[in-house]
DNA sequence: CTTTAGACTTAGCTATGCCTAAATACGCCG
DNA sequence: CGGCGTATTTAGGCATAGCTAAGTCTAAAG
């Protein structure tokens, strides 16, 4: 008797594997601490969690030494940011939802609904590529473009970009940011650096505006050429 | 400190309320292995299921003589009622979907949606109150509307009526009747009775359709006056 | 090389919600 | 009125997923 995948995880399990995945992509492996830290969970939930996961299939543990996903977890990861994101596009883009509060309703839905109906909210959206945050929406096979960005500071006085991608799921600074212009597909261009990490002044559409260098760290941009 | 009600039931919990409220409708208590048969679980999982929800305070139980909904457990119920058809109503109207595959969708997504998505979904079809199985929509306050109607082989030879309402959950069914035009609001006049629990005629438009006693047992019918 | 702080795991408990098997209550029929 | 079949509950288990307390490992500092 074969141990079937079962197509059918658990809310835990997936969101798990959201954080895993989210944790793993720059290389390293996730620490119990750090995916503890996200979920708010206690490290002894997570400890047990991964051993689970594990068992099934969908990650491998080196004991004290962290957990990346297998195939299979990498695969149910990116199947549940393609929900997660058409849904956030679709509340924005349907609903009159506004891009700092659908975070939650998405983080409830993406467990919820059907692959038709994710690929019928796909389509009604013209298959979209990001979401409002600039986010890439993983193709319904997988596939996700690797979009390479700069944080906002990095860019030196003088060059001119445009806002990719925003990395806050505050719903203060998003909404700080959107009445700033400060969103993805705008084009701005960098005036002044503070020193000590001060703040950055840019410039959008010939007004100024100055974002503190915690902030300016989550504009992701896009450089010329 | 005085317990909170926690707006917050399990999936679990949500469903139980439904089927009990269903069950109750008609003014009787509901029994163990009516609600087991319904939610496809064995007594004891039920017997045990009452137990919680009446010390929750969302129903009243008289062991062995069944279980009714207190004034909470009723008001959760018809708020999941009215999440169930306007996510039913959403997904006809505005994707795509067909009268006969949304049920299975909207059963899950019921638990997941908040309150605000809910009325954003109502607001969008126009409040609408009745879904696409004519089943009335509950409004955000919990008013319900009670259509009289009669199921359609109570209705005498020669009377026109208007079906109401389509009391089944069998997407065969409700394909077959969807295929003949026997559809909530559609006017039609009762041709001819079949004894002994036979079929029964009708006309719809000028033309026949012959609908097996069962079936039309669940086609419920409004009458002129 | 040893100590030790912090990260991590193990042990053991809780709650929910399901199950089967066994016990018990209800109500009808003779 | 007593027995009997069915409905219902109780007893006892399992899986998931959370917790705290306690034990163990790792790696950096002395
Ligand atoms: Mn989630
Ligand atoms: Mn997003
Ligand atoms: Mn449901
Ligand atoms: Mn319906």
């Amino acid at each position: 008797m074969p141990k079937y995948a079962a197509n059918d995880l658990s809310r835990s399990v997936e969101d798990y594997l959201k954080v895993i995945y989210h944790l793993t992509e720059s290389g390293e492996s996730a620490s119990t601490t750090a995916i503890a830290d996200v979920l708010d969970l206690a490290a002894p939930s997570v400890s047990g969690m991964i051993k689970r996961l594990a068992e099934a299939g969908l990650a491998e543990h080196q004991p004290y030494k962290g957990v990346t996903l297998t195939k299979d977890g990498r695969h149910a990861a990116l199947r549940m940011l393609r929900r997660h994101r058409v849904i956030e596009t679709y509340l924005v883009s349907h609903l009159g939802y506004t891009w700092d509060n659908v975070h939650d309703e998405a983080e409830k839905l993406e467990h919820a609904v059907s692959e038709d109906l994710v690929e019928r909210l796909s389509r009604a959206l013209g298959d979209p590529r990001f979401d409002p945050h600039g986010d890439p929406i993983p193709a319904a096979d997988g596939q996700i473009v690797d979009v390479s960005t700069t944080p906002l500071p990095d860019i030196p006085v003088g060059e001119s970009v445009t806002i990719s991608r925003v990395d806050t799921g505050s719903a203060e600074r998003l909404r700080w940011l959107a009445g700033a212009g400060l969103v993805p597909g705008v084009r701005i261009t960098m005036l002044d650096h503070q020193p000590f990490n001060g703040p950055v002044t840019v410039s959008l559409n010939g007004a100024r505006r100055v974002v503190g260098r915690e902030l300016a760290e989550q504009l992701l941009c896009t450089r010329p050429e």
